[in-house]
Formats: C-alpha cells, sequence, structure tokens
DNA sequence: GTTTTCGTTATTGTCGACACATTGCAGAGA
DNA sequence: TCTCTGCAATGTGTCGACAATAACGAAAAC
C-alpha cells in the first residue's frame, strides 16, 4: 500500500470553485495538485483510499479519476490502479508536434477573428514578458498565470470552440506537466519573446498565413530546444 | 416522456467485441448506433430507462454515457437528460479546421514514418477507391470500411499516438455523424480520389512539405464544397 | 537457488436504494 | 385569460455493499 496522498489538507479551496458535486470538487483538487506537483507523476491513486480520506463514496471519486485519465493526466492499467502519468521525452515531442499543429490554426483563426481590443491585451501581455526579462533574460519563459499567458489569450481568440477546448482543456494542462518532469526550456525566455512580438505583429497586421507560419515556427524551436538538451 | 428506444434488438453483437464488463458493451452499441443512425441526432438518452432496456443497474449506463459525452457524440445538460449531438453547419465547419491541422501534420509525420509496405496498402486502397468510381463518377467519397480508409491510415501510419487518438478515437466518429446529418459532398468523389492520388504520390517520395500542402488543401475542399452546398 | 503453486489482497464492476434539485404541469386566484 | 403557487415527475448525485477478477507475495517443491 503506498503511502497516503492526504492532498485534503493541502489544497486551499479556491474560493469560488467549490461547485455543487462532489465529483467535480474531487476533480478541480486532483488536477490543481497534480499540475503543482504536490501529487508527483507516477504516484498512485488509490480509489477507496481516496473516498475514505474525502470523505465520500467511491463513486464520485471514480467518476473524478475517470475525468482526469480523459484529461490524460493519468493513466488507468487494469487491477493496477490509476496513477499520474509521468511523460516520456517522446510523449513531450509528441505533444509538441500536435501542438504546432494546433497553434499554427489557432493563430492564423485568430488573425481575422480576434477585436482590436483583444490584441491590445495581448500586446500587454508581450509587454509585461518583456519586462520581466530584464531579471533574466536567460531564463525560461515561464507560464504563471493561466488566463494572462500569450497562447492561452491566442487559443480563446481564434474563436473555433473545438480548438479552444482542445488546447485550453487538454493540451495546456498536459504540458505543463510535461514541462515540469522534463525542465523548462533555459535560454528560451530571449527567443521565445522575440518570437511572441513578431507573432503579434502579424496578428495585429492580421496576416493569417504569416502568424501561422510564425506560431509553428515558434513551437518547433521550443521542440528542438528540448530535443538539444534533452537527451542529455 | 420520449418513446423507448429499443437499442438492443437492433443491434447485432460484434461478435468478437463483447468485452468483459456491461460499460464496455453498452458503450459500444451505443456509439455504433449512433453512428449508425439508429438513434437519431437530437434524441435523448435516458438513463434509468437505458439501465432497465439493457437489464443493467444505472452504473454501467451511467459510465458508457459519460464516456460517449467525451467523445463528443452527445451533450448532457443539467436536469434535462443527454442527447445525441445534433451539429450545426458551424460544428461541422469548426471541426473541419481542425482537422485540416491534425490531418496535415499527420501527413507531414507520416511521410518520413510510414514503411514502404504501409504504401502498398495505402496505395491498393487508393486504386479500389478509383474501380469504385465507375460505377458513379459524381457521388461523395465514402468510408465504408474503418479500417481501409485512406485518412485513418494516414492517421495510424504518423506514428504519433497523441495524434492518431486525437483522429481516430475523436474526429472521425464526430465527422461521421456531421456527414450523416448534413449530406454528403456530391461531386467531390472524383475531385477527392484525384487528391488522394497525389497524396499518396507525395507520401512515396517522401516529401513532407508537400504532402502535408496537398492533405490541407484536400481537407479545405471539402469544407468549401460543404460551405457552397450547406447553407443552401 | 529456482520454480511452481496456493492463498491473500487490491482493484474493480455492479447493484439497488435513497435524497435532493430542477422542471414542467396543474390548479387556484386575480 | 393570465399569472402565480404548489405538487408531481424526472433527472441526478451519492451511498454502502457484494462479488469476481487479477496481481502480489509466501510457502512448498524441485
Amino acid at each position: 500500500m503506498s503511502a497516503p496522498i492526504n492532498v485534503s489538507t493541502q489544497i486551499a479551496y479556491p474560493e469560488g470553485a467549490r461547485r455543487s458535486n462532489q465529483s467535480d470538487a474531487l476533480f478541480d483538487m486532483l488536477t490543481s495538485a497534480i499540475m503543482a506537483g504536490r501529487i508527483r507523476p507516477g504516484e498512485k491513486l488509490n480509489e477507496p483510499a481516496l473516498a475514505d480520506e474525502f470523505g465520500v463514496s467511491r463513486a464520485p471519486v471514480r467518476e473524478a479519476l475517470r475525468r482526469l485519465q480523459e484529461k490524460g493526466l493519468v493513466t488507468h492499467v487494469a487491477h493496477q490502479g490509476v496513477r499520474v502519468i509521468s511523460p516520456t521525452l517522446e510523449d513531450f515531442l509528441s505533444l509538441l508536434d500536435v501542438r504546432e499543429a494546433l497553434e499554427g490554426m489557432a493563430c492564423r483563426l485568430a488573425a481575422t477573428a480576434m477585436t482590436d481590443v483583444e490584441f491590445e491585451k495581448l500586446a500587454a501581455i508581450v509587454e509585461r514578458h518583456g519586462e520581466g526579462l530584464h531579471s533574466d533574460p536567460e531564463g525560461p519563459y515561464v507560464q504563471n498565470d493561466f488566463d494572462n499567458d500569450f497562447h492561452v489569450r491566442i487559443a480563446m481568440g481564434c474563436r473555433n470552440p473545438v480548438l479552444t477546448g482542445l488546447l485550453c482543456e487538454q493540451f495546456y494542462p498536459r504540458l505543463k506537466l510535461c514541462r515540469s518532469r522534463h525542465g523548462l526550456l533555459k535560454g528560451r525566455g530571449l527567443a521565445a519573446w522575440k518570437e511572441h512580438r513578431r507573432i503579434l505583429a502579424a496578428l495585429v497586421e492580421r496576416d493569417g498565413d504569416v502568424a501561422e507560419i510564425l506560431m509553428r515556427r515558434h513551437i518547433r524551436a521550443a521542440r528542438e530546444a528540448l530535443l538539444a538538451t534533452g537527451p542529455s
């Protein structure tokens, strides 16, 4: 038996986020716990144990775990329980290939779909990123605030609900997990910022073709940086 | 109360497909029933009613329904039950935009990842498609056999599990539903075949760049054909 | 020391029941 | 005739329990 995870005491309930049902609450809790590293990759999530810990029956736990699985944050092998995924470098690379395709398209669509107000907001994000670089120009590009992230904004600006959902709900959480496992890309900070700036410029020009190309190149650069440092 | 669906009597059990647990069996049944149109778009799937009809408790039904929801085949609004989605033209178009991005990437990757044997198999599929055109050159491109479909083969040949999973499990079923609702693209049959042939040629040349471009153009052509006939 | 067999345990699927929320209907009142 | 209120029906989340299956570990046989 694995050691008790005891997540409940470590998670501050996001105030408004308390949903009506236990299954949702559990899902939110586990999601943030995994993403924050409070539950480590490879760690086991025991259905009865979690039910016991949270004082609920197995049903809501079961559902929350299944949803985590759909989200790609945990794996479930029969009769061996569910574990937090510990993505390999290959998994990471696969994810980035698909991400290149998806965000490229998102960028193309966003070029015509986003409003000028949204572009201003995006510009502000890029600006703040630039200011942050002064402290550590060689550091990685850190995504600290989901709603104010460059990529997230574009994903939400493309006005394609399928695409937005895929990126925000499936890909970004998994990518974050991959990053926390394989390390951020040091030295990419400044380069990433410059690339963001060029993407923004193309968007403002409403040039979808160029915006897509630049975004794809941007993600491929990150992928290649990973490939260079990864297998070490 | 909606009329009883009575799916069980209409579905021939796919012989080997009987899984160990009821939830899986139910999921398979409902999936094929929806895709075959035995359960129509907009139709309600009643949890207790299905449980009763199949002689199981609500638990496995519940799980099967949730998985259908993940797959994007049904929607679930609180206290109103779950219904088979009836995709709008906009939904269809959104799906096709994302599909363009995904299959484009799949094609690019497949150009280097697929084996010569797989290419031969793919060529055979294209050839058979061409022979089928003799009977109705203006007809639509029909995908009658999932495992022997041109696009499916490429999706499986790209060697990117994330991409393959997305396409085969999420997109193709939803696309099929969209097609059955909005009609197939008449007159695209011959054009589609020619495009397939060119894509195949690029793949065989192992030219990922061109293969991607051709595939994207192929899907965009289908999208525009839909746009032209759709709003009528 | 290695392999096999057996018992234990963990995981999982399923069940039937209950309680609560919401919806929609129906009847009362204006 | 329209509106409001209360009730019934439906949908839904949750519970505790049981049984079956497969993995794990220990003891026995080779």
